[in-house]
DNA sequence: GCGCTGTGATTTGTATACAATGAGAGGGTA
DNA sequence: TACCCTCTCATTGTATACAAATCACAGCGC
């Protein structure tokens, strides 16, 4: 790749390396949806071979971030509003399963790194880093779904969020009033402490809405 | 590849063409959980290069079909009980959702073709056929998920489902009373047909967890 | 003016060659 | 015997060459 951005990447697969590289470049914006990646091209940039940058693209189609049609490319995924709607229906169902159960197998541990998560995002928005908010917003959500223990749920739930990454981002960038999500986020910390797992269900099924609703919007 | 299982194969990319192959071999059990795919054995057998081998493997992850570890090959995934647990959650949460989701939008064509569907799924438990019985299972639930309308939540339903088939597969093999899945199925489409959406998730949550347990209990 | 067809350039698909890594056999030593 | 070292070989990772398909566009006919 003719330099590394850390040191681990050294030991990874190019392919791996390709993927993440490319991963970044989508998700922050630097790739905007519906541009075509050409293999030839890419390989020129990041100074590989096609073959690893064809086996990073399927990686990246894997996690929904590319959409590749035969013999006619690999696009950066758009989405419609259709698909916008289901991805986050799809993502609210599977959370606030997460949710409900994280109510219940919560520890005292855990609890106190829920609130913490909040703080740090809290600070985030006040520092108006839009970087360091999406970053810390998903980090308060990863763990009600670590809390609740299903790794699949998890892996599909990440899958999901980076499907519409990008959309929320841009959401973000225009939103008026952020603190409105860190007052959220504490109500739905004050339903798990007091184990009520259909209210922490409700408040986090409107918290997830809100920001649909905002970013579809947005889309059309 | 020598030879075509039938024409539109003809037409597809070598990598498709392997795809296919090869997840037919491991959901019907002539690969299987833990057996290593060897790019150059595999290219050898089917008559193809190593190129679209790695490609269709690729693929085949994609659907958590195999699992890939760097420098070390591909397996045909196999599953620990808590994996299982864990499909099966999703599989839950996600299928739910759609019953829920399908109640209020099921038309009259649409509850015909599910009654039709439970008919020939009866007539497939009838002739003890196992390969029959599982696609029409499979037909019958997928009508459900396509009438719930969400893309996304049908695509991730197709792949959690294929991660558990084999499993489901050799568990109705062994199964005494596959009549009572057919009456199962019966009392579902009586609870749609009635609008009854708390009823049908109700059911159809008992319906997956009976199953899961039974696979559950053969995998321990 | 419009559409059809053929041709060349571009791009993806596939095969193959070479490099690098890792697993395991075999032998030496404590 | 148990452990470790090294060497070998099988296997995956990467680069590159060639084949096939697609796209853009010029030229032609209607």
């Amino acid at each position: 790749m003719g330099f590394y951005e850390n040191d681990e990447d050294a030991f990874l697969p190019l392919r791996d390396v390709v993927f993440k590289q490319l991963r970044e470049e989508i998700l922050y914006g630097k790739l905007k949806p519906g541009e075509r990646l050409m293999e030839i091209a890419l390989s020129e940039r990041l100074g590989v071979s096609r073959t690893p940058i064809r086996e990073g693209i399927r990686l990246l189609e894997k996690e929904g971030l590319v959409v590749m049609l035969p013999r006619r490319g690999a696009h950066v995924a758009s989405i419609t509003a259709k698909q916008l709607e289901d991805v986050l229906e799809a993502r609210r169902t599977l959370e606030t399963f997460a949710v409900n159960v994280c109510c219940a197998r919560i520890t005292q541990k855990r609890f106190e790194e829920l609130e913490d998560a909040n703080r740090k995002f809290a600070r985030a928005v006040d520092s108006r880093d839009l970087r360091k908010m999406a970053d810390t917003d998903t980090a308060f959500h990863n763990i009600i779904i670590d809390t609740a223990g299903n790794e699949k749920v998890k892996e599909l739930l990440i899958s999901l969020k980076e499907q519409i990454f990008r959309y929320k981002y841009e959401f973000m960038k225009e939103m008026e009033d952020p603190t409105r999500l860190v007052r959220e986020h504490e109500q739905i910390i004050k339903a798990i402490g007091e184990s009520r797992a259909d209210k922490a269900v409700e408040l986090l099924r409107m918290h997830i809405d809100s920001q649909a609703i905002a970013i579809y919007r947005k889309i059309k």
